[in-house]
DNA sequence: GTCTATATGTTGATAGAC
DNA sequence: GTCTATCAACATATAGAC
């Protein structure tokens, strides 16, 4: 249970919501337990509103999803138009996407975690994989043209590469919190450096 | 809707259930829909059973949640038991451990991955979460030997880094077919040869 | 824009016959 | 061990007053 920003519930205006105020709530209760189990009863609880209020905002439940889906969507697909992922070398732009990806996930957390777990049941879903699709097609052209240059190795299939390098982008959505022990740029680096250097020293090297 | 091991359902005799062709099927109902998503209706239609007839063989639908989970903890858990995760170098025992999680992950495909999405709803969900929280731990205790015998760059935070490293490896269950296009042990490699060899090939090196 | 009251379907689970 | 029939609770969504 949530004041909206700026109205006092107490008071005697009712208070009112915007479409950014609802989701923010809703998005919250979708990812503490799940879509499917978040009922429209617990959304009511969450907001301080009642169902029917809800509704007067949105068509339905669904709508919900697939506003809050859209948001990380829109955001993650803004990052493959940034500068640095249009121009210079493969390499480096694959790693300015990485870096990038990996501070989108952290400034929209709550809606990248919920566009991570969608399982296709609606059509807001399904939409969703089948963006998230685009944004992987996107990401292997990007190694493809990074082992094309010569500056990462050919001996593994690219599109494996980008699965197991962004799952561990998207893995950090399951536990990175605002105020914890690891700031965006730390978990940046660490990233980087584990799967573009590599994680073991070269002991021959003496470094 | 499918039949039972060995038995018709067209013969005059019922069919059987064992608790493990139960769990085969509805196993794959959850990770279909989602357990939430999923009704006792859904995985009577699945089994070809009755909703009664599966109320017989468990108390109910949580049971069956807690018996898939557990399967997925104890091979998990397993790989952790196993000579080569319990000898020889810190580093080679960390690398034995992600290829040999890999390779439970495909084995046990369904009831890993329903593992990797619980979310606490429920008690089973609960104690399937403490138990990762344990399995983490004795990764990160794993990161932070192979730090001390300087096998590992101790420039970086061995939960952050165990974090990064098992994201990718549970990464791979939300893409991996027994049919693909990557068996197991070319998915290990990929794993091993990413992270622990890094991506970006040595210009200098010449190779 | 928010509310109370309610419609209508679906859910997990049970009773009891065979 | 499987079935038919059914329940009580809860789901999403709507009607209509203020």
């Amino acid at each position: 249970m949530i004041d909206p920003p700026g109205a006092a519930r107490r008071s005697g205006r009712p208070a009112r919501y915007g479409i950014d105020e609802l989701l923010q709530v809703v998005v919250q209760e979708f990812n503490a337990r799940g879509y499917d189990a978040t009922s429209m009863e617990d959304l009511a609880r969450a907001t301080g509103l009642t169902k029917s209020s809800i509704y007067h905002h949105v068509a339905g439940k669904e709508e919900l999803l697939r506003l809050a889906v859209a948001r990380a969507v829109d955001a993650l697909f803004a990052v493959l138009d940034e500068p640095g992922s249009t121009s210079g070398r493969a390499v480096a732009r694959l790693e300015h996407v990485v870096r990038r990806s990996v501070a989108v996930l952290a400034e929209q957390l709550p809606y990248v975690t919920l566009l991570l777990r969608v399982r296709g049941n609606t059509g807001a879903e399904r939409w969703a994989l089948e963006r998230r699709r685009e944004f992987d097609k996107r990401l292997s052209a990007l190694v493809q043209a990074a082992i094309d240059e010569g500056d990462v190795r050919g001996d593994l299939d690219p599109r494996l590469v980008t699965r197991l390098l962004f799952g561990a982008v998207n893995s950090v959505a399951e536990w990175f919190r605002p105020d914890g022990a690891h700031p965006v740029h730390e978990i940046a680096d660490a990233l980087v450096a584990t799967t573009f250097s590599g994680l073991v020293r070269e002991r021959s090297d003496g470094g």
